[in-house]
DNA sequence: CGTAAAAGAAACGCTTGCGTAACGATCGCC
DNA sequence: GGCGATCGTTACGCAAGCGTTTCTTTTACG
């Protein structure tokens, strides 16, 4: 079932779950942090740094680099691949599940009291 | 009219959002330029730093910063205020519109093309 | 007036992310 | 076994963001 956005809905509900966001979470995650997070949560394992260096048309430094932050913050694992030792395989977390849990919530609320 | 967002539509409507926008745009603005920038565009004006200091819960200088780079990039313009010649108006550009407009159509584009 | 308050910008030292290039470790294959 | 290719990381110099503090301009008000 898609989900029917007119315009004013669509901006209006990134909006307000940018805003809150903002006040409310002090990580402050870049776009492309935000999108191998939700790549990393939302499509079936396993993922590698070129896999996702690919698939958000970046290079593997980025990936790097973004696996090191929000590894330190919990929300990410990296475990080297037994089978192939030069791969790394990415792990989600329980801290990392709950975090977009939330965030799911969030949007999901601001859409709800959304008045068009 | 409320938007109804399920969790699944909910994160995968953000994930393939914010998955394009990457691929798409080298502009990659932090969440609180997001922020800010929409907040310019919804919200009647006037928009001062201080009071979009104050909605978003940050300090005035971040405001500043980000109106520097998002005003290099032509998506914003300051104007001295005439009656208060201490405030300084935030205004509009056409660029900026036209940016959020491509942002507002990614949005809805992928909203339709979701299937649950 | 003249002085305190307010608004925004600038300065400071620091942290984090960037792109490019180079690097060690591991694999595949002859 | 050796050797080129592949994978992820590290190094480098640079740009941009941060929080705190200080400064400049302007207003308000006794």
């Amino acid at each position: 079932m898609p989900v029917e956005l007119t315009p004013s809905q669509a901006l209006g509900l990134w909006h307000s779950v940018t805003l809150e966001q903002v006040r409310v979470d002090s990580r402050d995650l870049t776009l492309r942090q935000m999108a191998i997070l939700l790549q990393i949560y939302l499509v079936p394992p396993p993922h590698t740094v070129r896999g996702l260096a690919a698939t958000l048309g970046v290079t593997k430094p980025v990936i790097t680099r973004a696996l090191d932050t929000m590894g330190a913050l919990g929300l990410v694992d990296r475990v080297r691949d037994e089978r192939d030792r030069r791969n790394v395989v990415i792990k989600r977390t329980v801290e990392g599940a709950l975090y977009l849990e939330k965030f799911g919530d969030l949007i999901i609320n601001q859409g709800r009291s959304m008045s068009l």
